[in-house]
RNA sequence: GCCGGAGUGGCGGAAUCGGUAGACGCGGGGGACUUAAAAUCCCCGGCCUUCGGGCAUCCGGGUUCGAGUCCCGGCUCCGGCACCA
């Protein structure tokens, strides 16, 4: 064994061994003309969040990967078999952007790319099946994302209509309302403006309730993630009401979570996208002013449109709608306050009771009624602000005198026994928009045939192929619009001439689902396996970031109930755990490109090594939370891993046996010490793996390689059984560290007579070690440490009493007070209670 | 505004069930080895002190023999959502 520990060196020839032997593949994987068989043992599917392919890996990625290693390596030694798979999320807007820049074709750009990632990602080490690795972009692939959306589309849960919906004019795109943020495209950070366009949704309103219901099947997911999930959800119970507009007789529906307050219904808003609003208007003297309204609530952008503290602005349509349970007619106005997108774009404004029809209700000088009296107040009592707060009906006929709870019930009740509405539930989730007006992704496999409308592609024809085009250039719609040969094709239907679909799909679809085809990467028969795929799933580990809490991991939970119901898998929920990373900052901020404040992985791994960067990355701090890098915390770990080559050194150097017994350790006080350690280490370093607690693991290897380097340096363990004890702690050293530095722990095993440490069982702690010899009884007076006793583990509680009472600082503590009370927990701790002075 | 989370040495953090506050690491100081340096190893590092001890886990209360940990009230910071009817 070299005496020092030269990491390049290591780390190539270990990477080697384990491409070379194949280490790391999974059984049972879907393969074409190979039947696949489940083996016995249980199953751990350990899951990262795949990287979009840049070209280059960041810290992120480096701790995300690494936490999943340390589980698939600890999972595969217990004897479990083991999903750990590596893929691309490849196609997107980054390397079509590169593309628009340098002419180099998307796919071009990104097959590079990934090869790049490819090698820095090997040359990590992390323990990846490699026969499972797939990529979004290739046609093996988003066949499949075409067939899944097939399906969809035959169960109407895909479906083109005409919405307004958030156009990116930087992006010249529509987005997903998962994808903006503030008003902003997430991608870009350009101002989002509603546009009425015809584009492809996803129904997934349908599976709102499920995605709330089925969050009790999830065995452990972090509680902002859930939390997350089920305000984007947004369920909120209320009623549906019918309004009739006057003249018209045309019935626009309203939805409200306070059915109660209907008799303090004043006037009635309309979103100024509301589809009623042009045949209410036309030929109208208050047309064009409402008309010039809507025009400029469109052109608004949509941040400045939704700020709260905005000053209410709206206009009156001239025409009335008749509140159906006072037969009252109240103005018709719109206002850009009510959104198109959530309950029906309509509302009755109830000002007495709701902020913001009431400062709406202020700036135009319309009637406020109130119909809830709070604490201390009557019919009469005036308002000078809503009132949102409990208390009792008032000026509501038939409600009056009911708490508000009652109310919303008895109204209902009403409502629909009149045909007029009903209870109803509603959410603010929205249908997912999918179809992106851009190249670089997967075509939609619908054909448009003037004699049968929107016709599926059909299945034997898939995949429908990204075609060739000159110019990557978004201007408004596709670019592949402009490829006629791909446009202009015939109808599988009534095989008269037809066009193609040129929207291209949201690259969240194709990362909706990949987490399946790992299971049958290259299968050409179909996407995946039912057999083969319930062997795996669901994901038992999945690690990412929790910036897709309400985009990927929403998705994927969707895809996986449709693939359910459609009969094609057996889970409901496609990742049983989850676990959410912080970030890795540098000077507390966010590492970006943009700004050049990064750290590169692959600087570090040139200087000091993978497993030196894996272990310092694991060791910053709880894995949960934002951690920031320091340069000399990797040398830190860097000079671990020599304290712990050193130690290996010594045991390789005075070969001994086995670990003698507990008893026979007595006899050499400094060898048992190490011993006892070692055990105490491979009970503690399971304990926290398993709590996700990876730097308390390390701090306590790290503490076992410093005893056996203090035993080693001076001479402590030249006793009878000294060799034995630092052999056996060498081994355990090497076995632990293992999972999170394979390369220089695989070198060490070998230098210590061992062979695949990777195949190796995960230790198991001897009961006997970790029982301690003594303890250390605190004793307190009047809940202060005034003096500690080491005793045999077990001693009575009388015994322990009697002992401290008679510790000389015991006693002068006490002094000339009275002992009131004393209590003993057994193994830790007296506490001496004082009365007053002694009588 | 609503929801979620967090405040412990110079720094990252530990204390898993209410029982020794500060493990482990970084940085700092001192020592050994060396002609010297690097590397390595060892030791010391919360504050105050009349050297008895006193005070210390954001602040103020409370429960308890005992609180970083539990309860109530505040402050600060971070994250998510936000005119959602």
């Amino acid at each position: 064994m070299p005496e020092r520990y030269d990491p390049e060196r290591v780390e190539a020839k270990w990477q080697a061994v384990w491409e070379r032997e194949r280490a790391f593949v999974s059984e049972p994987i879907s393969r074409d003309g190979v039947a696949a068989q489940v083996p016995e043992s249980p199953k751990a599917y350990v899951l990262e969040m795949l990287p979009y392919p840049s070209g280059e890996i960041h810290m992120g990625h480096v701790k995300n990967y690494t936490m999943g290693d340390v589980i698939a390596h600890v999972r595969r030694r217990q004897g479990f078999r083991v999903l750990h798979p590596m893929g691309y999320d490849a196609f997107g807007l980054p390397a079509e952007n590169a593309a628009i820049r340098t002419g180099e074709a998307p796919g071009v750009v990104t097959r590079r790319n990934i090869d790049r990632i490819r090698t820095q990602i090997k040359r990590m080490g992390w323990a990846l099946d490699w026969d499972t690795e797939i990529s979004t972009c290739e046609p093996d692939y988003y066949r499949w994302t075409q067939w899944l959306f097939l399906r969809m589309f035959e169960k109407g849960l895909a479906e083109q209509r005409d919405a307004a919906v958030n156009w990116c004019p930087q992006d010249q795109t529509v987005l997903a309302n998962e994808q903006v943020h503030e008003g902003r495209c997430e991608r870009c950070g350009a101002q989002v403006e509603l546009r009425q366009l015809r584009q492809w949704f996803l129904r997934i309103t349908d599976y709102a309730q499920a995605l709330l219901d089925d969050m009790s099947l999830l065995e452990d997911w972090p509680d902002r993630v859930i939390t997350m999930q089920r305000n984007w959800i947004g369920r909120s119970e209320g009623a549906r009401v019918r309004f009739t507009v006057d003249g018209s007789g045309e019935d626009l529906w309203v939805f409200t979570t306070r059915p109660d307050t209907l008799f303090g219904a004043t006037f009635f808003l309309l979103a100024p996208e509301h589809p009623a609003v042009g045949r209410l208007v036309e030929g109208r003297p208050e047309c064009e002013e409402v008309m010039d309204y809507v025009a400029r609530a469109a052109r608004a952008d949509m941040a400045e449109r939704g700020a709260v503290d905005k000053p209410k602005t709206g206009v009156f349509t001239g025409r009335y709608v008749t509140n159906p349970v006072n037969g009252e007619a109240i103005a018709i106005w719109i206002a850009d306050y009510v959104l198109m997108d959530y309950g029906t774009g309509a509302i009755m404004a109830v000002p007495g009771h709701d902020e913001r029809d009431f400062a709406f209700a202020r700036a135009f000088s319309l009637p406020i009624v109130r119909v809830i009296a709070g604490d201390g107040e009557d019919a009469q009592t005036p308002l000078d602000e809503a009132y949102s707060g409990p208390g009792t009906l008032v000026n509501s006929q038939f409600l009056d005198t009911m708490t508000v709870a009652d109310a919303k019930k008895a109204m209902a009740d009403w409502l629909s026994g009149r045909d007029l509405g009903e209870a109803t539930i509603g959410y603010r989730i929205r249908d997912w928009l999918i179809s992106r007006q851009r190249y670089w992704g997967c075509p939609i496999p619908i054909v448009h045939c003037a004699d049968c409308g929107v016709v599926p592609v059909p299945d034997d024809q898939l995949p429908v192929l990204l075609p060739e085009v000159d110019d990557y250039t978004p201007r408004g719609k596709s670019p592949i619009a402009a490829n006629r040969a791909f446009v202009e094709t015939t109808c599988p239907r009534c095989g008269g001439p037809a066009k193609r679909e040129t929207d291209t799909m949201d690259t969240f679809v194709d990362s909706s689902w990949y987490f399946l085809r790992y299971t049958a990467p290259g299968l050409s028969s179909a996407p995946f396996e039912r057999e083969v795929l319930d062997a795996w799933m669901p994901v038992d580990q999945y690690i990412g970031g929790v910036e897709h809490a309400v985009l990927h991991l929403l998705y994927a939970r969707f895809f996986t109930k449709v693939l359910n119901d459609l009969g094609l898998l057996s889970t409901r929920e496609p990742f049983n755990r989850l676990f959410t990373q912080g970030m890795i900052t540098l000077g507390g901020t966010k590492m970006s490109k943009s700004k050049g404040n990064t750290v590169a992985p692959d600087a570090i791994v040139e200087r000091l090594g993978a497993d030196a960067l894996r272990l310092y990355i694991l060791f910053l701090g709880p894995p949960a939370d934002d951690a920031d890098w320091n340069d000399s915390g990797v040398d830190g770990q860097r000079r671990f891993l020599d304290r712990a080559w050193r130690v290996v050194r010594a045991a390789a150097a005075a070969p001994a046996g086995p670990l003698p017994s507990l008893a026979e350790l007595r006899a050499d006080p400094p060898a048992l010490e190490l011993a006892r350690r070692t055990e105490q280490t491979i009970a503690k370093v399971a304990g926290d793996i398993d709590r996700f607690s990876f730097h308390t693991a390390i701090s306590a290897i790290q503490e076992l390689v410093n005893l056996a380097t203090k035993g080693v340096a001076e001479g402590a363990l030249g006793g009878a059984h000294g060799p034995a004890a630092l052999a056996h702690a060498a081994r355990t050293l090497a076995s632990l560290l293992f999972v999170f530095a394979p390369h220089a722990a695989s070198e060490c095993w070998e230098a210590l007579g061992g062979d695949r440490l990777w195949v190796e069982p995960w230790p198991a702690a001897a009961p006997e070690f970790l029982e301690r010899e003594h303890v250390t009884i605190v004793v307190q007076v009047g809940g202060k440490v005034r003096d500690r006793i080491e005793v045999a583990p077990g001693m009575s509680e009388a015994d322990l009493e009697a002992l401290a009472l008679s510790q000389e600082r015991v006693r002068a503590a006490i002094g000339e007070r009275q002992v009131a009370r004393v209590i003993v927990v057994p193994d830790r701790l007296v506490n001496i209670v004082l009365g007053g002075a002694k009588a």
